[in-house]
DNA sequence: CAGTGAGCGAGCTTCCGCTTGACTT
């Protein structure tokens, strides 16, 4: 009887059906050591040295891994083939002590991956375990050292760390440039054209005020007419047009409405769109949340009820590998169902563009792609929605491109050149697999048919349409742009996604507004100055990506781990001391709420955010101290009493729930807002 | 069900990354 050892108790499940009664399977559940919890457990005084220690959660599984290796022949240790990975397999060494054991790695939970693996195995990869001693090290230092001295400096109980801190600050920054970015006035013009020599009855005359009210722009009622059609100004003398405002505008309308348009050139292209690859735990949070409107917490959530069921791959990685066995039945699949114009003569391999990614699993895929329909208790409709969601993709991503005929025509008139575009898909490709499913975001742009022109033909203007139009601020984060933009600086790692947003928003940092939009509150702005200002390089975009290459040449051996500790941490710790000795405490800007302190009479009500949340208090504090509750309205009454309002409140751990202002008269509590229920439930 | 902020000062807060339950008010 031999062991092998895994980190996922659903992976261990799988491959104790694959490998039948020659082998026991167990599972880690994750690292089994760590450093404690409530010291910094690294000896700064020497060479860094971490104290890692059983972790408490995990004495059942290290008992049973202790037992179980006794029992067994040999021990596979088959943690994920990456850094922490290797870290766990020195830590199941250790444990396990005496026992044999060896080494084994594979990236596909198949059979063939497992029996491959074990003929093949091999030692700790020791300069890997550095690497992640290295990351944790590392973390533990600018976390457990930074805390401190925010709630010396802020307040209690506030954190900084390598990952968090970033996600604050790209909220806080992208605030500033909207605060920064002023509107500016630009103009679009439009003029409807027609094909001379065809007539239409109805035809509208001149440009009343009540066309202009109809008119939307291209694809609008006016359409109809298969003859006529919409051109924008694109370029003046051969020049970009710019036009700054109504006066300019008004020009240009004048000199079109009395010149004559003539085709000055017709283009045809074809034009594919490829298939997107399958996904991994970025895109599949960001597509979830644009197709749902999903929390990275709630697509994780279902995602990890399908992995239990053995229907999905898993759901935590970064790679877009696939499993040879599982494309080939996908390709089966496609030509059997929609033909062979579908299939591509070869399977589609992806390859990752992340420079971090480490591609310990495969890309997240159906198990079985006969597999339609979902049993699932826990969740029902939400598993068969992320599911539907994952098999098209994946399907998809085996087929042929979807094809479309794009013309531009350019007409000319006077020194004005202007332009339409249209395309109109003539093979569906992949893009048939996403046909009459409601909500998806099929990817394509509204489709124009333009009339047959030739080059030279003459056309009649119907009408000249200036449109005003403002620049616009950039848009707010939300979870699903944060994501894929710390996946793009590298920063944190697939399991992190979802614990990282929650975080920042536990700790008071950023809120989320009526669009599920980040925002950052007073608190987030003035701990995250507090840090760029004193610690720049660590909260650089950049400091990840440097770290990272610095753990890579440990890995190959090249370079000790403590230098690359040492050299960080010095001068870290000398701008620790620097601070802590001459900064002072950082003041947190109030909302004002525009009345006076009914106490004192002397001092303005101002919002503060305490450790139970919001509450109201006089702004000449400590002087006065009064306080009154901050009620925050949802903005609808107490779905049980009837009479309350339904008002936003946190848990002693700081997670946001919805209460009854009549508490305790009214025992109402949900997770969940009732206004935005109470909009999903109403029939349409 | 009051508590929150400052500071006084007991004891406590905190990181990232790997993995699931236990089960929130």
């Amino acid at each position: 009887m031999n062991l092998i050892i895994v980190e996922s108790p659903t992976k261990a499940r799988t491959l104790s059906r694959f490998l039948g009664k020659d082998f026991n399977v167990e599972a880690t559940t994750g690292h089994i050591k760590d450093l404690p919890k409530s010291q910094l457990g690294v000896d700064v005084e020497h060479d860094f040295a971490p104290l890692y220690i059983d972790v408490v959660k995990r004495a059942d599984t290290i008992k049973k891994l202790k037992s179980e290796s006794k029992k067994a022949n040999i021990t596979y240790i088959a943690s994920d083939p990456d850094r922490e990975g290797e870290a766990i397999a020195e830590h199941v060494a250790e444990v396990i002590g005496k026992a044999k054991f060896k080494r084994i790695v594979f990236h596909e939970i198949t059979k063939e991956a497992v029996e491959e693996a074990i003929k093949n195995p091999r030692d700790i990869d020791k300069n890997l375990v550095d690497a992640q001693t290295a990351r944790r090290v590392l973390d533990r230092l600018v976390g457990y050292k930074l805390s401190p001295l925010l709630w010396k400096k802020v307040r209690r109980g506030l954190s900084a760390g390598r990952v968090q801190s970033v996600a604050v600050r790209l909220i806080v920054e992208k605030e500033r440039e909207i605060e920064k970015f002023k509107a500016e006035e630009y103009w679009e013009i439009y003029c409807e054209v027609k094909k001379e020599g065809v007539t239409r009855v109805g035809e509208p005359q001149g440009r009343g005020p009540e066309l202009v009210s109809r008119w939307k722009g291209p694809g609008a009622d006016e359409r109809q007419d298969p003859n006529v059609f919409i051109v924008s100004l694109v370029k003046i003398d051969d020049k970009k047009a710019e036009i700054h405002d109504k006066k300019e505008a008004d020009f240009i309308v004048s000199e079109l409405e009395k010149s004559d348009y003539k085709v000055a050139e017709v283009k045809k292209r074809e034009v594919k769109k490829n298939p997107y690859p399958p996904f991994t735990t970025s895109t599949m949070t960001q597509s979830a949340a644009r197709n749902f409107g999903w929390s990275s917490k709630k697509t994780m959530s279902v995602a990890q009820s399908l992995y239990e069921e053995g229907l999905i791959t898993y759901h935590r990685t970064d790679s877009l590998n696939l499993n040879a066995g599982a494309v080939a039945k996908a390709r089966a699949y496609i030509e059997k169902e929609y033909g062979k114009e579908y299939l591509p003569e070869k399977p589609h391999f992806y390859k990752t563009h992340s420079k971090n990614a480490q591609e310990a699993h495969e890309a997240i895929r159906p198990t079985d792609i006969f597999k339609h329909e979902i049993k699932n208790t826990k969740y029902e409709k939400d598993a068969e929605k992320l599911y539907g969601l994952i098999w098209r993709r994946f399907i998809e991503c085996q087929m042929n491109p979807s094809i479309y005929d794009e013309t531009t025509i350019d007409v000319t008139a006077a020194k004005y050149l202007l332009r339409a575009t249209g395309s109109i898909m003539k093979f569906d490709g992949w893009m048939r697999i996403r046909k009459g499913i409601p909500g998806q975001v099929a990817g394509v742009d509204g489709e124009a048919t333009l009339p047959d022109v030739q080059e030279g033909d003459s056309l009649k203007l119907i009408k000249v349409n200036p449109t005003q139009k403002f620049t616009q601020p950039p848009p707010r984060y939300n979870e699903a742009s944060l994501i894929k933009t710390l996946e793009k600086l590298g920063i944190g790692r697939p399991s992190t996604y979802a614990p990282t947003i929650s975080t920042i928003q536990i700790r008071n940092y950023v809120e989320k507004n009526d669009s599920k939009q980040f925002i950052p509150t007073a608190i987030g702005i003035a701990v995250n100055d507090f840090l760029i200002t004193n610690f720049p390089e660590t909260f650089d975009y950049q400091f990840t990506a440097n770290m990272e290459g610095e753990l890579d040449d440990i890995a190959k051996g090249e370079l000790p781990w403590v230098k690359t500790i040492k050299d960080f941490y010095n001068p870290f710790d000398k701008k620790l001391a620097d601070v802590e000795k001459n900064s002072g405490r950082v003041k947190i800007e109030t909302e004002k709420l525009g009345q006076k302190c009914p106490e004192c009479k002397e001092g303005e009500l101002v919002i503060r955010t305490g450790r139970f949340g919001k509450f109201i208090s006089c702004s000449r504090f400590p002087d006065c101290k009064y306080t009154a509750k901050y009620l925050e309205k949802v903005g609808v009454k107490c779905p049980d009493c009837k009479i309350g309002d339904v008002i936003v409140k946190k848990t002693s751990k700081g997670r946001k729930f919805f209460g009854c202002s009549r508490y305790p008269k009214c025992k109402y509590a949900s997770w969940r807002n009732p206004k935005k229920e109470d909009v999903k439930s109403v029939p349409v």
